[in-house]
DNA sequence: TAGATTGTTAATCGATTAACAATC
DNA sequence: TAGATTGTTAATCGATTAACAATC
Protein backbone atom coordinates (compact mmCIF):
# COMPACT_ATOMS: atom_id res chain seq x y z
CA UNK A 1 0.00 0.00 0.00
CA UNK A 2 1.29 3.61 -0.56
CA UNK A 3 2.55 5.60 1.91
CA UNK A 4 0.86 7.98 3.90
CA UNK A 5 1.17 11.96 2.55
CA UNK A 6 2.63 13.69 5.36
CA UNK A 7 0.35 15.43 7.33
CA UNK A 8 2.43 18.96 7.50
CA UNK A 9 6.15 19.85 6.80
CA UNK A 10 6.74 21.03 3.18
CA UNK A 11 3.96 18.60 1.92
CA UNK A 12 1.03 18.37 0.83
CA UNK A 13 -2.80 19.62 1.80
CA UNK A 14 -2.36 22.99 2.29
CA UNK A 15 -6.58 24.17 3.00
CA UNK A 16 -7.79 26.42 0.68
CA UNK A 17 -7.93 29.16 3.14
CA UNK A 18 -4.52 29.09 3.95
CA UNK A 19 -3.67 29.18 0.47
CA UNK A 20 -5.77 31.85 -0.62
CA UNK A 21 -3.97 33.90 2.09
CA UNK A 22 -0.36 33.09 1.55
CA UNK A 23 0.01 35.42 -1.52
CA UNK A 24 -1.21 38.07 1.12
CA UNK A 25 2.23 37.06 3.31
CA UNK A 26 4.30 37.21 0.60
CA UNK A 27 3.46 40.70 -0.43
CA UNK A 28 3.83 41.60 3.00
CA UNK A 29 6.97 40.35 3.69
CA UNK A 30 8.06 41.50 0.29
CA UNK A 31 7.45 45.15 1.61
CA UNK A 32 9.43 44.59 4.66
CA UNK A 33 12.37 43.65 3.27
CA UNK A 34 12.04 46.80 0.66
CA UNK A 35 11.97 48.70 4.14
CA UNK A 36 15.44 46.99 5.37
CA UNK A 37 13.46 44.87 7.93
CA UNK A 38 15.65 41.77 8.55
CA UNK A 39 13.43 39.65 11.11
CA UNK A 40 9.60 39.87 12.00
CA UNK A 41 7.50 38.17 14.55
CA UNK A 42 3.95 36.33 13.79
CA UNK A 43 2.32 39.80 15.65
CA UNK A 44 4.69 41.76 13.07
CA UNK A 45 3.00 40.27 10.16
CA UNK A 46 0.04 39.76 11.77
CA UNK A 47 -0.87 43.43 11.77
CA UNK A 48 0.56 44.16 8.11
CA UNK A 49 -1.96 41.67 6.91
CA UNK A 50 -4.94 42.20 8.77
CA UNK A 51 -4.94 38.72 10.18
CA UNK A 52 -5.15 36.90 13.43
CA UNK A 53 -1.88 36.25 14.87
CA UNK A 54 -3.11 32.81 16.08
CA UNK A 55 -4.02 31.77 12.53
CA UNK A 56 -1.09 33.47 10.86
CA UNK A 57 1.15 31.09 12.72
CA UNK A 58 -1.40 28.03 12.22
CA UNK A 59 -1.23 28.30 8.00
CA UNK A 60 2.85 29.05 8.31
CA UNK A 61 2.85 25.56 10.04
CA UNK A 62 1.77 23.88 7.07
CA UNK A 63 4.69 24.33 5.35
CA UNK A 64 6.71 23.88 7.89
CA UNK A 65 8.83 25.24 10.62
CA UNK A 66 10.20 28.22 9.13
CA UNK A 67 10.56 30.36 12.43
CA UNK A 68 12.87 30.54 15.40
CA UNK A 69 10.96 30.86 19.25
CA UNK A 70 11.73 33.28 21.13
CA UNK A 71 12.70 35.50 17.80
CA UNK A 72 10.33 35.37 15.03
CA UNK A 73 10.93 34.62 11.35
CA UNK A 74 13.93 35.96 8.71
CA UNK A 75 11.98 37.92 6.56
CA UNK A 76 14.06 37.10 3.01
CA UNK A 77 13.87 33.60 4.16
CA UNK A 78 10.03 33.22 4.84
CA UNK A 79 9.33 34.95 1.23
CA UNK A 80 11.43 32.78 -0.32
CA UNK A 81 9.96 29.68 1.15
CA UNK A 82 5.73 31.29 0.89
CA UNK A 83 7.02 32.10 -2.80
CA UNK A 84 8.16 28.34 -3.24
CA UNK A 85 4.92 26.80 -1.85
CA UNK A 86 3.10 29.18 -4.22
CA UNK A 87 5.32 28.23 -7.17
CA UNK A 88 6.04 32.01 -7.83
CA UNK A 89 10.30 31.57 -7.65
CA UNK A 90 10.24 32.17 -11.96
CA UNK A 91 7.59 33.19 -14.02
CA UNK A 92 4.57 31.41 -15.35
CA UNK A 93 3.61 32.64 -18.85
CA UNK A 94 0.24 33.65 -19.34
CA UNK A 95 -2.37 35.06 -22.19
CA UNK A 96 -4.73 37.57 -22.02
CA UNK A 97 -7.75 36.97 -24.18
CA UNK A 98 -10.59 40.51 -24.47
CA UNK A 99 -8.59 43.21 -25.36
CA UNK A 100 -11.09 45.88 -24.04
CA UNK A 101 -10.78 48.17 -21.98
CA UNK A 102 -10.27 45.29 -18.72
CA UNK A 103 -7.88 43.50 -21.02
CA UNK A 104 -6.27 46.86 -22.11
CA UNK A 105 -6.08 47.54 -17.63
CA UNK A 106 -4.77 43.95 -17.17
CA UNK A 107 -2.04 43.71 -20.43
CA UNK A 108 -0.43 47.21 -18.52
CA UNK A 109 -0.64 46.12 -15.26
CA UNK A 110 2.76 46.03 -13.86
CA UNK A 111 2.58 44.02 -10.74
CA UNK A 112 2.44 40.71 -12.57
CA UNK A 113 6.03 40.38 -13.69
CA UNK A 114 7.34 41.10 -10.12
CA UNK A 115 4.53 38.75 -8.60
CA UNK A 116 5.43 35.48 -10.59
CA UNK A 117 3.71 35.81 -14.13
CA UNK A 118 4.72 37.14 -17.70
CA UNK A 119 2.37 37.98 -19.88
CA UNK A 120 3.36 36.53 -23.14
CA UNK A 121 0.40 37.52 -25.33
CA UNK A 122 -2.89 39.31 -25.80
CA UNK A 123 -5.78 38.20 -28.19
CA UNK A 124 -8.94 39.23 -29.69
CA UNK A 125 -11.50 37.74 -32.33
CA UNK A 126 -12.10 41.45 -33.40
CA UNK A 127 -9.94 42.07 -36.77
CA UNK A 128 -9.82 46.20 -35.99
CA UNK A 129 -7.95 45.46 -33.50
CA UNK A 130 -5.15 43.55 -34.73
CA UNK A 131 -3.52 46.74 -35.66
CA UNK A 132 -2.65 47.63 -32.13
CA UNK A 133 0.02 46.97 -29.91
CA UNK A 134 -0.64 46.98 -26.55
CA UNK A 135 1.62 47.26 -23.62
CA UNK A 136 4.60 46.54 -26.32
CA UNK A 137 2.66 43.12 -27.49
CA UNK A 138 0.88 43.05 -30.79
CA UNK A 139 -2.95 42.34 -30.42
CA UNK A 140 -2.80 39.27 -32.05
CA UNK A 141 -6.38 36.48 -33.90
CA UNK A 142 -7.77 34.53 -31.60
CA UNK A 143 -7.24 31.66 -34.03
CA UNK A 144 -3.49 31.97 -32.85
CA UNK A 145 -4.37 30.65 -29.27
CA UNK A 146 -3.40 26.84 -30.36
CA UNK A 147 0.34 27.15 -31.63
CA UNK A 148 0.50 30.59 -28.67
CA UNK A 149 0.01 27.92 -25.78
CA UNK A 150 1.68 25.06 -27.28
CA UNK A 151 5.11 26.84 -28.20
CA UNK A 152 5.25 28.97 -25.05
CA UNK A 153 3.90 26.16 -22.49
CA UNK A 154 1.26 28.10 -21.80
CA UNK A 155 -0.72 27.27 -18.64
CA UNK A 156 -3.06 30.33 -17.34
CA UNK A 157 -5.12 32.10 -19.10
CA UNK A 158 -6.96 34.94 -18.37
CA UNK A 159 -10.40 36.27 -19.84
CA UNK A 160 -11.56 39.72 -20.07
CA UNK A 161 -14.11 39.27 -23.18
CA UNK A 162 -17.97 40.43 -22.99
CA UNK A 163 -19.84 37.79 -21.17
CA UNK A 164 -21.26 35.86 -24.44
CA UNK A 165 -17.70 35.05 -25.77
CA UNK A 166 -17.04 33.48 -22.56
CA UNK A 167 -17.31 29.52 -22.74
CA UNK A 168 -16.49 29.78 -26.15
CA UNK A 169 -12.76 31.02 -25.31
CA UNK A 170 -12.61 28.54 -22.09
CA UNK A 171 -13.38 25.72 -23.99
CA UNK A 172 -10.49 26.77 -26.78
CA UNK A 173 -8.41 27.71 -24.28
CA UNK A 174 -8.93 24.26 -22.34
CA UNK A 175 -8.78 22.30 -25.90
CA UNK A 176 -5.44 23.97 -26.63
CA UNK A 177 -3.91 22.56 -23.09
CA UNK A 178 -4.59 25.62 -20.75
CA UNK A 179 -5.63 24.31 -17.18
CA UNK A 180 -6.02 27.47 -14.95
CA UNK A 181 -8.24 30.35 -15.90
CA UNK A 182 -8.87 33.76 -14.16
CA UNK A 183 -12.24 34.96 -15.47
CA UNK A 184 -13.61 38.69 -15.52
CA UNK A 185 -16.19 37.39 -17.86
CA UNK A 186 -19.71 37.72 -15.94
CA UNK A 187 -20.37 34.20 -16.45
CA UNK A 188 -20.30 31.02 -14.61
CA UNK A 189 -18.01 28.57 -16.80
CA UNK A 190 -18.07 25.00 -17.29
CA UNK A 191 -14.84 23.38 -17.10
CA UNK A 192 -13.55 19.73 -16.98
CA UNK A 193 -12.53 17.97 -14.13
CA UNK A 194 -8.67 19.04 -13.48
CA UNK A 195 -9.45 22.99 -14.56
CA UNK A 196 -9.21 25.54 -12.26
CA UNK A 197 -11.14 28.34 -12.73
CA UNK A 198 -11.24 31.89 -10.38
CA UNK A 199 -13.46 34.55 -11.43
CA UNK A 200 -13.76 38.09 -10.70
CA UNK A 201 -16.72 40.07 -10.57
CA UNK A 202 -16.91 43.52 -10.25
CA UNK A 203 -20.24 43.40 -9.77
CA UNK A 204 -20.70 41.19 -7.31
CA UNK A 205 -18.23 42.73 -5.13
CA UNK A 206 -20.42 45.63 -5.27
CA UNK A 207 -23.27 44.18 -4.37
CA UNK A 208 -21.93 42.44 -1.21
CA UNK A 209 -21.06 45.69 0.10
CA UNK A 210 -24.41 47.44 -0.93
CA UNK A 211 -26.18 44.36 1.23
CA UNK A 212 -24.28 45.61 4.77
CA UNK A 213 -24.80 49.44 3.41
CA UNK A 214 -28.46 48.80 3.57
CA UNK A 215 -27.99 46.99 7.16
CA UNK A 216 -25.91 50.03 7.91
CA UNK A 217 -28.77 52.65 7.14
CA UNK A 218 -31.70 50.90 9.25
CA UNK A 219 -29.78 49.30 12.22
CA UNK A 220 -33.11 48.39 14.42
CA UNK A 221 -36.28 46.91 12.45
CA UNK A 222 -35.92 44.97 8.91
CA UNK A 223 -37.29 46.41 5.82
CA UNK A 224 -36.34 50.03 6.29
CA UNK A 225 -34.59 51.60 3.12
CA UNK A 226 -31.14 52.75 4.25
CA UNK A 227 -30.67 56.87 4.56
CA UNK A 228 -27.47 57.29 2.70
CA UNK A 229 -29.43 56.79 -0.68
CA UNK A 230 -29.66 59.06 -3.56
CA UNK A 231 -31.24 58.08 -7.46
CA UNK A 232 -34.43 57.19 -9.08
CA UNK A 233 -35.95 53.78 -9.40
CA UNK A 234 -34.75 51.65 -12.12
CA UNK A 235 -35.03 47.98 -13.61
CA UNK A 236 -32.68 45.72 -11.55
CA UNK A 237 -31.82 43.25 -14.02
CA UNK A 238 -28.78 41.77 -12.44
CA UNK B 1 -36.22 43.27 27.79
CA UNK B 2 -35.74 43.86 23.58
CA UNK B 3 -37.62 40.88 20.97
CA UNK B 4 -35.03 38.28 19.70
CA UNK B 5 -33.99 38.89 15.87
CA UNK B 6 -36.02 36.49 13.88
CA UNK B 7 -33.73 34.08 13.20
CA UNK B 8 -35.24 33.40 9.83
CA UNK B 9 -37.75 35.61 7.80
CA UNK B 10 -37.26 38.73 5.65
CA UNK B 11 -35.11 39.42 8.71
CA UNK B 12 -31.39 40.07 9.87
CA UNK B 13 -28.67 37.38 10.10
CA UNK B 14 -27.36 36.19 6.60
CA UNK B 15 -24.40 34.03 7.02
CA UNK B 16 -21.64 35.71 5.17
CA UNK B 17 -21.34 32.49 2.48
CA UNK B 18 -24.78 33.20 1.56
CA UNK B 19 -24.65 37.31 1.43
CA UNK B 20 -21.43 36.48 -1.45
CA UNK B 21 -23.62 33.91 -3.07
CA UNK B 22 -26.80 35.77 -3.67
CA UNK B 23 -25.96 37.96 -6.29
CA UNK B 24 -24.88 35.27 -8.38
CA UNK B 25 -28.52 33.82 -7.84
CA UNK B 26 -29.92 37.18 -8.74
CA UNK B 27 -27.55 37.07 -12.11
CA UNK B 28 -28.86 33.59 -13.27
CA UNK B 29 -32.46 34.49 -12.21
CA UNK B 30 -32.10 37.35 -14.97
CA UNK B 31 -30.53 35.28 -17.42
CA UNK B 32 -33.41 33.23 -16.73
CA UNK B 33 -35.87 35.82 -17.17
CA UNK B 34 -34.12 36.76 -20.13
CA UNK B 35 -34.88 33.33 -21.72
CA UNK B 36 -38.52 33.58 -20.94
CA UNK B 37 -38.58 31.18 -18.68
CA UNK B 38 -41.34 31.70 -15.38
CA UNK B 39 -40.57 29.20 -13.21
CA UNK B 40 -37.56 27.22 -11.50
CA UNK B 41 -36.44 24.37 -9.24
CA UNK B 42 -33.60 24.48 -7.23
CA UNK B 43 -32.00 22.28 -9.02
CA UNK B 44 -32.07 24.40 -12.37
CA UNK B 45 -30.79 27.20 -10.19
CA UNK B 46 -28.08 25.10 -8.70
CA UNK B 47 -27.07 23.87 -12.22
CA UNK B 48 -26.96 27.54 -13.51
CA UNK B 49 -24.27 28.45 -10.58
CA UNK B 50 -22.44 26.00 -10.22
CA UNK B 51 -23.79 25.32 -6.16
CA UNK B 52 -25.01 22.55 -4.65
CA UNK B 53 -29.21 22.26 -4.52
CA UNK B 54 -29.32 21.80 -0.90
CA UNK B 55 -26.71 24.84 0.14
CA UNK B 56 -28.93 26.58 -2.52
CA UNK B 57 -32.32 26.00 -0.63
CA UNK B 58 -30.57 26.75 2.34
CA UNK B 59 -29.36 29.91 1.40
CA UNK B 60 -32.33 30.94 0.06
CA UNK B 61 -34.22 30.15 3.20
CA UNK B 62 -32.66 32.61 4.87
CA UNK B 63 -34.29 34.96 2.96
CA UNK B 64 -38.34 33.13 3.48
CA UNK B 65 -40.32 30.94 2.29
CA UNK B 66 -40.43 32.21 -1.87
CA UNK B 67 -40.76 28.35 -3.46
CA UNK B 68 -43.81 26.64 -3.87
CA UNK B 69 -43.40 22.39 -2.74
CA UNK B 70 -43.81 20.07 -5.55
CA UNK B 71 -43.31 23.27 -8.22
CA UNK B 72 -40.50 25.46 -7.74
CA UNK B 73 -39.94 29.52 -7.46
CA UNK B 74 -41.21 31.68 -9.55
CA UNK B 75 -38.37 33.67 -11.36
CA UNK B 76 -39.65 36.44 -11.61
CA UNK B 77 -40.55 36.73 -8.08
CA UNK B 78 -37.56 35.23 -6.66
CA UNK B 79 -35.97 37.87 -8.32
CA UNK B 80 -37.33 41.00 -6.41
CA UNK B 81 -37.04 38.98 -3.36
CA UNK B 82 -33.53 38.46 -3.77
CA UNK B 83 -32.55 42.04 -5.19
CA UNK B 84 -34.56 43.48 -2.21
CA UNK B 85 -32.41 41.71 0.29
CA UNK B 86 -29.53 42.82 -1.09
CA UNK B 87 -30.31 46.04 -1.21
CA UNK B 88 -30.09 46.76 -5.23
CA UNK B 89 -34.03 47.64 -6.08
CA UNK B 90 -32.80 51.07 -6.79
CA UNK B 91 -29.56 52.70 -7.69
CA UNK B 92 -26.56 53.05 -5.56
CA UNK B 93 -24.50 56.23 -6.09
CA UNK B 94 -20.45 55.37 -6.93
CA UNK B 95 -17.43 57.51 -7.29
CA UNK B 96 -14.19 55.90 -9.10
CA UNK B 97 -11.13 57.03 -7.54
CA UNK B 98 -7.90 57.18 -9.91
CA UNK B 99 -8.92 56.84 -13.74
CA UNK B 100 -5.90 55.32 -14.91
CA UNK B 101 -5.80 52.38 -17.03
CA UNK B 102 -8.15 49.95 -14.61
CA UNK B 103 -10.27 53.19 -13.79
CA UNK B 104 -10.94 53.73 -17.28
CA UNK B 105 -12.06 50.34 -17.85
CA UNK B 106 -14.32 50.47 -14.69
CA UNK B 107 -15.79 53.50 -15.97
CA UNK B 108 -16.66 51.89 -19.03
CA UNK B 109 -18.29 48.62 -17.61
CA UNK B 110 -21.62 49.24 -18.53
CA UNK B 111 -22.82 46.19 -16.20
CA UNK B 112 -23.14 48.49 -12.72
CA UNK B 113 -26.23 50.22 -14.09
CA UNK B 114 -28.30 47.14 -14.79
CA UNK B 115 -26.94 45.38 -11.71
CA UNK B 116 -28.04 48.33 -8.83
CA UNK B 117 -25.54 50.97 -9.17
CA UNK B 118 -24.69 54.50 -10.99
CA UNK B 119 -21.17 55.99 -11.63
CA UNK B 120 -21.73 59.78 -10.41
CA UNK B 121 -17.67 60.65 -10.31
CA UNK B 122 -14.72 60.02 -11.36
CA UNK B 123 -11.81 61.78 -9.67
CA UNK B 124 -8.13 61.84 -9.64
CA UNK B 125 -5.27 64.00 -8.30
CA UNK B 126 -3.07 64.32 -11.54
CA UNK B 127 -4.41 67.58 -12.83
CA UNK B 128 -3.43 66.46 -16.55
CA UNK B 129 -6.62 64.14 -15.88
CA UNK B 130 -8.80 66.17 -15.66
CA UNK B 131 -9.11 67.60 -19.24
CA UNK B 132 -10.68 63.80 -20.08
CA UNK B 133 -13.66 62.78 -20.56
CA UNK B 134 -14.45 58.99 -19.33
CA UNK B 135 -17.53 57.21 -20.36
CA UNK B 136 -19.54 60.26 -20.47
CA UNK B 137 -18.08 61.83 -17.07
CA UNK B 138 -15.45 64.53 -16.80
CA UNK B 139 -12.27 63.51 -14.54
CA UNK B 140 -12.64 66.14 -11.43
CA UNK B 141 -9.53 66.71 -8.65
CA UNK B 142 -9.28 64.82 -5.90
CA UNK B 143 -10.20 67.53 -3.74
CA UNK B 144 -14.43 67.87 -5.08
CA UNK B 145 -14.25 64.75 -2.90
CA UNK B 146 -16.06 65.73 0.08
CA UNK B 147 -18.42 68.06 -1.94
CA UNK B 148 -19.60 64.97 -4.13
CA UNK B 149 -19.78 62.87 -1.53
CA UNK B 150 -22.00 64.91 0.35
CA UNK B 151 -24.29 66.67 -2.64
CA UNK B 152 -24.72 62.96 -3.72
CA UNK B 153 -24.92 61.13 -0.91
CA UNK B 154 -22.54 58.25 -1.60
CA UNK B 155 -21.91 55.86 0.43
CA UNK B 156 -19.76 53.23 -1.93
CA UNK B 157 -16.46 54.41 -2.74
CA UNK B 158 -13.94 52.39 -5.54
CA UNK B 159 -9.87 52.51 -5.33
CA UNK B 160 -8.50 52.12 -8.74
CA UNK B 161 -5.23 54.13 -7.38
CA UNK B 162 -1.66 52.93 -7.19
CA UNK B 163 -0.72 51.34 -4.11
CA UNK B 164 0.97 54.11 -2.57
CA UNK B 165 -2.01 56.39 -2.59
CA UNK B 166 -4.66 54.09 -1.45
CA UNK B 167 -4.63 54.72 2.46
CA UNK B 168 -4.69 58.36 1.87
CA UNK B 169 -7.44 57.77 -0.57
CA UNK B 170 -9.29 55.45 1.96
CA UNK B 171 -9.04 58.03 4.85
CA UNK B 172 -9.99 60.73 2.61
CA UNK B 173 -13.19 58.96 1.61
CA UNK B 174 -14.10 57.56 5.22
CA UNK B 175 -13.30 61.23 6.38
CA UNK B 176 -15.95 62.71 4.03
CA UNK B 177 -18.79 60.36 4.88
CA UNK B 178 -18.20 57.08 2.48
CA UNK B 179 -18.86 53.87 4.81
CA UNK B 180 -18.12 50.83 1.74
CA UNK B 181 -14.74 50.78 -0.28
CA UNK B 182 -13.89 48.21 -2.68
CA UNK B 183 -10.14 48.53 -3.08
CA UNK B 184 -8.42 47.56 -6.39
CA UNK B 185 -5.01 48.91 -5.28
CA UNK B 186 -2.48 45.93 -3.60
CA UNK B 187 -2.43 47.42 -0.61
CA UNK B 188 -3.92 46.38 3.28
CA UNK B 189 -6.24 49.10 3.84
CA UNK B 190 -7.14 49.92 7.45
CA UNK B 191 -10.48 51.90 8.10
CA UNK B 192 -12.09 51.94 11.30
CA UNK B 193 -14.88 50.16 12.00
CA UNK B 194 -18.42 49.98 10.65
CA UNK B 195 -16.62 50.80 7.36
CA UNK B 196 -16.72 47.77 5.33
CA UNK B 197 -13.59 46.90 2.48
CA UNK B 198 -13.55 44.39 -0.06
CA UNK B 199 -10.70 43.81 -1.94
CA UNK B 200 -10.22 42.96 -5.41
CA UNK B 201 -6.33 41.44 -6.22
CA UNK B 202 -5.00 40.21 -9.45
CA UNK B 203 -1.49 39.03 -8.85
CA UNK B 204 -3.34 37.19 -5.94
CA UNK B 205 -5.59 35.45 -8.16
CA UNK B 206 -3.14 33.94 -10.22
CA UNK B 207 -1.01 33.74 -7.46
CA UNK B 208 -3.52 30.86 -6.04
CA UNK B 209 -4.19 29.15 -9.34
CA UNK B 210 -0.61 29.03 -9.64
CA UNK B 211 -0.34 26.97 -6.10
CA UNK B 212 -3.13 24.56 -7.87
CA UNK B 213 -1.25 24.44 -11.34
CA UNK B 214 2.16 23.64 -9.75
CA UNK B 215 0.31 20.97 -7.98
CA UNK B 216 -0.86 19.51 -11.42
CA UNK B 217 2.69 19.57 -12.65
CA UNK B 218 3.80 16.88 -10.01
CA UNK B 219 1.04 15.04 -8.67
CA UNK B 220 3.29 12.03 -7.00
CA UNK B 221 6.24 13.45 -4.18
CA UNK B 222 7.03 17.03 -3.36
CA UNK B 223 9.22 19.58 -4.64
CA UNK B 224 8.75 18.98 -8.28
CA UNK B 225 8.88 21.90 -10.67
CA UNK B 226 5.83 22.22 -12.95
CA UNK B 227 6.02 20.82 -16.34
CA UNK B 228 3.67 23.51 -18.36
CA UNK B 229 6.21 25.86 -17.44
CA UNK B 230 8.76 28.19 -19.82
CA UNK B 231 10.72 31.26 -19.09
CA UNK B 232 13.88 32.24 -17.32
CA UNK B 233 14.12 32.72 -13.45
CA UNK B 234 13.25 36.29 -12.12
CA UNK B 235 13.80 37.53 -8.96
CA UNK B 236 10.54 37.66 -7.07
CA UNK B 237 9.39 40.28 -5.42
CA UNK B 238 5.86 39.59 -4.66
C1' DT C 1 -53.87 10.10 -5.26
C1' DA C 2 -48.92 9.97 -7.08
C1' DG C 3 -45.10 12.60 -8.18
C1' DA C 4 -42.33 16.48 -7.44
C1' DT C 5 -39.88 19.68 -4.92
C1' DT C 6 -39.35 22.69 -1.03
C1' DG C 7 -37.71 23.89 3.62
C1' DT C 8 -35.41 21.92 7.58
C1' DT C 9 -32.88 18.76 10.35
C1' DA C 10 -28.80 16.83 11.88
C1' DA C 11 -24.43 14.99 10.82
C1' DT C 12 -20.08 16.24 9.07
C1' DC C 13 -16.53 18.87 7.60
C1' DG C 14 -13.36 22.70 7.58
C1' DA C 15 -11.71 27.12 9.53
C1' DT C 16 -10.82 30.07 13.41
C1' DT C 17 -8.93 31.16 17.75
C1' DA C 18 -7.36 31.23 22.69
C1' DA C 19 -4.21 29.15 25.32
C1' DC C 20 0.10 27.18 26.39
C1' DA C 21 4.03 23.96 26.30
C1' DA C 22 8.24 23.96 23.83
C1' DT C 23 12.27 26.29 23.12
C1' DC C 24 15.19 29.95 21.44
C1' DT D 1 18.21 32.54 33.73
C1' DA D 2 14.20 35.54 32.19
C1' DG D 3 11.70 37.09 28.45
C1' DA D 4 9.95 36.37 24.05
C1' DT D 5 7.78 33.98 20.53
C1' DT D 6 6.90 29.88 17.91
C1' DG D 7 4.30 25.68 16.77
C1' DT D 8 0.46 22.92 18.35
C1' DT D 9 -3.54 21.54 20.83
C1' DA D 10 -8.24 21.53 21.58
C1' DA D 11 -12.39 24.04 21.88
C1' DT D 12 -15.49 26.59 19.21
C1' DC D 13 -17.60 28.38 15.45
C1' DG D 14 -19.52 28.50 10.86
C1' DA D 15 -20.44 26.26 6.39
C1' DT D 16 -21.71 22.29 3.72
C1' DT D 17 -24.48 18.47 2.58
C1' DA D 18 -27.41 14.20 2.54
C1' DA D 19 -31.63 12.91 3.82
C1' DC D 20 -36.41 13.40 4.48
C1' DA D 21 -40.85 15.12 6.35
C1' DA D 22 -43.93 18.57 4.81
C1' DT D 23 -46.81 19.86 1.30
C1' DC D 24 -47.99 21.51 -3.23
Amino acid sequence: MPAEAPSRGPGRDIPEATVARLPVYLRALTALEERGIGTCSSEDLAAATGVNSAKLRKDLSYLGSYGTRGVGYDVDYLRYQIAREIGVTQDWPVIIVGIGNLGHALANYSGFRSRGFRVVALLDAAPERHREQVAGLPVRPFDELEDIVDQQQVAIGVIATPAVAAQDVADRMVASGITSILNFAPTVLSVPDGVDVRKVDLSIELQILAYHEQRKGAPEEGGQRPSRRAGTAAGVTA
